[in-house]
DNA sequence: AGCAGGCATTGACGTGGGTTAAGTCTTTGC
DNA sequence: GCAAAGACTTAACCCACGTCAATGCCTGCT
C-alpha cells in the first residue's frame, strides 16, 4: 500500500505553519488525486470552481484569455498550489483555466477538505497562512509586470528559474513574460548578441 | 467631545466582518491619527514598516520607484486600507511610500492594535478576511495591468471612478496607468478624436 | 504686478512589441 | 518512413510609448 493522500498535504501545511494539526483521519477520505495528460485541463474558464489543487508531479500553468490569446499567469511545478481562489471564496465562475505542461498529478482539495482544515483549531490561522502566501505570490507577480520591462522579466526568469525554460515551450514563456512568441524569439537575439559584445 | 476614534475602524470592519466583535476599550488608546498636508509623506520606502494605515478624509497614494520615477500602485481615498503589508508581516522594510494627495487624515493601526484585533475571539477569521480583501484587491490591479492596454485602463477609469479623475493630477493618473504623463495626454487626444466620428 | 515653478500639452525622433507571412526544424501519428 | 502538425525563428511593416525639448497655462509668492 502506498503513502497516504493526505501525505503531501501535511508536508506544504507544515512548511507554512509547523504548529497546525488536524485529524487527519477526518480528511483522508474526501481527498482525491486527477491524473493529467500532457495539455489537459484541471480547471476551465467559466466552470464553478470548487477546489484548490496541489500539484504533485509534472507541471501545470494557471491562464486567463485576452481576446483570444492565451496570458500565463503562473507556472505551478510540484508542490504549488492552484486554481482560483478568489472565485472559489466568492462562489462565483473561474476566470483561469489550469492546464498540464506535462504529464502531472494533482491532489484535489475540495470545499470538504478546506471547511475540515479550517474548523480545526487553528485553521483560521492556517487559512490566514495560506491566503498570505498566495497574495504575496500575486503581490511578486504584480510589481514584476508593473515595474520590470520584458527583458528584466526574462533576465530575470533565467537567473532565478533556469531549469523551468527548460522544461516549458518557448511560447508559454513568452506568454507568461506578457509577449508574443515573436518577440520573445527577438528577445532573446538581441540579449544574447549583446553578450557577445 | 467628538466620536471616538475606533469609530471608523468599527465602520470599516462591519463592512467586511459584522459578526465580530472585540472590546474597543482596549483598542481605544493605541489608536491614534495622523494629519497630512497636500504632498506629504505617510510612509517612506525603506522605512521600518509597523502599522497599516486606514484613509479618514482626503486621499492618498501607494507609489514605489522604478529607477527614478513613481509608479502609483493605489489610490487611497477615505475608507481604504493602505500600507505594505507583505513587509509588515515579515518585518522588513516597506517598499511602498504613501504620500497624501490632498490634505488628509489618517487613523493609524499599529502593531498593538492588530495584535488587540487578532487576539478577539474571532481575530482570525477576521485577518483572514483583510487579507483576502487587500489579496483581492491585489488580484484586480494585476489582472488590469496584464491584459489590459493602457487605453483600456485609462477608459475603465473613466467609467468606474470618474471622481477620482477630477481629484487627482493628471501624472499620478498616468503613473497608474503605467505611462508616462506626455502618453496619457496623447492617449486621451486619440480617445476624443475617435468620439468625434 | 511680476516672476518662478509646476503641470499639461504638443512635436520630433528612436525603439520595442504586435501582426502577418514565410521558412526551418522537430515532433507526432499513421 | 512519411506526411502532417506544431514550435521556433526571421523579416517587414505599423503603431504606441519613452525621451527630450519647447510652449503655454495656472498658481502661489514676493
Amino acid at each position: 500500500m502506498s503513502e497516504p493522500l493526505s501525505e503531501p498535504l501535511r508536508q506544504f501545511i507544515d512548511a507554512v505553519f509547523p504548529q497546525f494539526s488536524v485529524d487527519w483521519s477526518r480528511v483522508e477520505p474526501h481527498l482525491e488525486t486527477r491524473s493529467l495528460q500532457k495539455g489537459g485541463l484541471l480547471l476551465r474558464e467559466g466552470d464553478p470552481c470548487d477546489f484548490v489543487g496541489l500539484t504533485l508531479t509534472g507541471c501545470l500553468r494557471l491562464f486567463f484569455l485576452k481576446d483570444d490569446k492565451e496570458l500565463t499567469l503562473f507556472f505551478c511545478p510540484a508542490g504549488s498550489l492552484l486554481g482560483d481562489y478568489q472565485n472559489l471564496r466568492q462562489r462565483r465562475p473561474a476566470i483561469f483555466s489550469g492546464q498540464a505542461i506535462e504529464a502531472s498529478e494533482v491532489l484535489i482539495l475540495n470545499r470538504q477538505v478546506l471547511a475540515l482544515l479550517e474548523a480545526a483549531p487553528a485553521g483560521p490561522q492556517l487559512m490566514r497562512l495560506v491566503v498570505e502566501f498566495l497574495a504575496f505570490r500575486l503581490r511578486d507577480r504584480l510589481l514584476s509586470l508593473y515595474r520590470d520591462t520584458p527583458e528584466q522579466r526574462y533576465l530575470a526568469l533565467l537567473e532565478t528559474e533556469p531549469e523551468l525554460l527548460q522544461r516549458v515551450p518557448q511560447h508559454y514563456i513568452a506568454s507568461y513574460l506578457g509577449l508574443e512568441p515573436e518577440s520573445l524569439s527577438r528577445l532573446k537575439r538581441r540579449v544574447y548578441q549583446r553578450r557577445l559584445s
